[in-house]
DNA sequence: GAGTGGTCTAGACCACAAC
DNA sequence: TTGTGGTCTAGACCACTCC
């Protein structure tokens, strides 16, 4: 006997989740994309409680510190809230365009937009004196390549890239204006691992304002960046020069 | 019979660790802050190999999922890097002043400097125009409070941080100049959950400038802020201007 | 082949929140 | 008291890297 007008306000909703146990795929991941693609379509709200986890893992056929692993990936993503003693809420529906190690190349690419690259310059050399602030691990002695380029988003100049690399480990110029920088790095088996990003802002000089064109006075936003491979090694130094009128940095917290 | 020459490059080190089960801090979390710390006192340096994780559990008495619980948060950090048929080893000694959820009060006090505030308004009425691009979800209805202070730090001006918060939340004028804005909330039982941040880049009107006694022209970094607590309500959404000569953002990417 | 991290299972007890 | 997530154990098998 069942009542359609008892107040049911807090039964979770059962997902139908499909597992493939050939995958390749970790069962928590695919899992936890099941769990967020109800977030992002919308049949689960904000607000809504997640089935708990005990439930998950007997329907499902799973192990608890499995099902958790996927909870915990949505939770360190800030799309969903967990809470002992009460249960795991999902927070937002957002979008979220969260911060990763990527190129600007592969951001515009993904976003729809038309990505071009123009090479100001390319030069061999030894370590440049600008990348030394930054980086207080370079090799004296190698050589480096330092490579300046303007990016371009759908015919708007939006960013000159200073980047420092050891000449060891450079693309050629012809990958350069092809591709991203990163996606030129990927194909020499160069595996990033971690980068640490200064962010701030100042003037633009002269040369900047031309290139980006801009009218003096106007503010660009800069970022330092030192990218690792995982092997610790320092790949790329790059200092970023944003045309703030038209670029702004996407960046979220949690605690 | 140990040869004292013989080629050990790759042994790793086996840490003092010292577990209180007794302890509320969880195991885990124990053994991860004793790795960090070695890595940040120089005992273990870029690149030596962590003690593997068999080797961990059995000297430690832990299961394994435990000890790689630990070292995932390290790995998270971007401290670590795990490499499958290889091991683990450290990656940099970097102080990571990582990116979380905290105020720039909290972060200036952090780092020994002595912030100070100037409330320069603190107004109630209905939801801001301001406001609004930010935050889609604002309840018309609700009335807000709004919060326009200076920051100082060491004696100089930094950032002028303007916050409109639902009435029903906001702490009093009187608690916003003695602490932060987030402690102060702590206090009133918010819990903060996540936040979603927006940096460009601009010129300082003439009012920013004389405020952070700058002289124009001058740039200044901005950020736009939303903030919701653990049960998904808006908390706050703040418009800072920070001053660019004096301030720069650190992040940390990890792909 | 030996050693490493990556995944997964099947339980256990605890701490906290709501009723 | 009940239900929830938080922590932890003691194993297992697999995939990858290096020799």
């Amino acid at each position: 006997m069942v009542d359609p007008s008892a107040t049911q306000p807090l039964e979770p909703k059962q997902l139908p989740v499909v597992l493939d146990r050939d995958s390749p795929v970790p069962l928590y991941h695919q899992l936890a994309q099941a769990i967020e693609a109800a977030i992002i379509n919308g049949e689960l709200q904000p607000g809504d409680r997640l089935e708990n986890e005990l439930s998950l893992t007997t329907r499902l056929g799973l192990a608890r510190p499995t099902a958790r692993q996927a909870i915990g990936e949505l939770a360190r993503k800030g799309l969903v809230v967990r809470k002992r003693g009460v249960g795991t809420q999902v927070l937002r529906a957002q979008i979220n365009r969260e911060t990763k190690l990527s190129s600007l190349y592969d951001d515009l690419a993904k976003s729809g937009r038309h990505p071009q690259t123009r090479l100001l310059s390319y030069t061999v050399g030894p370590p440049d004196d600008e990348i030394v602030p930054a980086a207080n691990e370079i090799e004296e002695s190698g050589e480096y390549v330092r490579v300046r380029r303007l990016r371009i988003a759908d015919g708007k100049p939006l960013a000159i890239l200073t980047n420092h690399l050891p000449a060891t480990l450079a693309p050629s110029e012809d990958e350069l204006s092809d591709t991203g920088l990163y996606a030129a790095l990927r194909t020499h088996g160069i595996r990033l691992s971690v980068a640490h990003q200064r962010v701030s802002a100042r003037l633009m000089s002269a040369e900047e304002a031309k290139l980006l064109g801009e009218r003096r006075p106007a503010a660009c936003l800069t970022a330092l960046r030192v990218v690792y491979d995982d092997n610790g090694r320092l790949v790329e130094v790059g200092q970023h020069v944003y045309r703030a009128s038209h670029y702004s940095l996407d960046v979220s917290l949690v605690p």
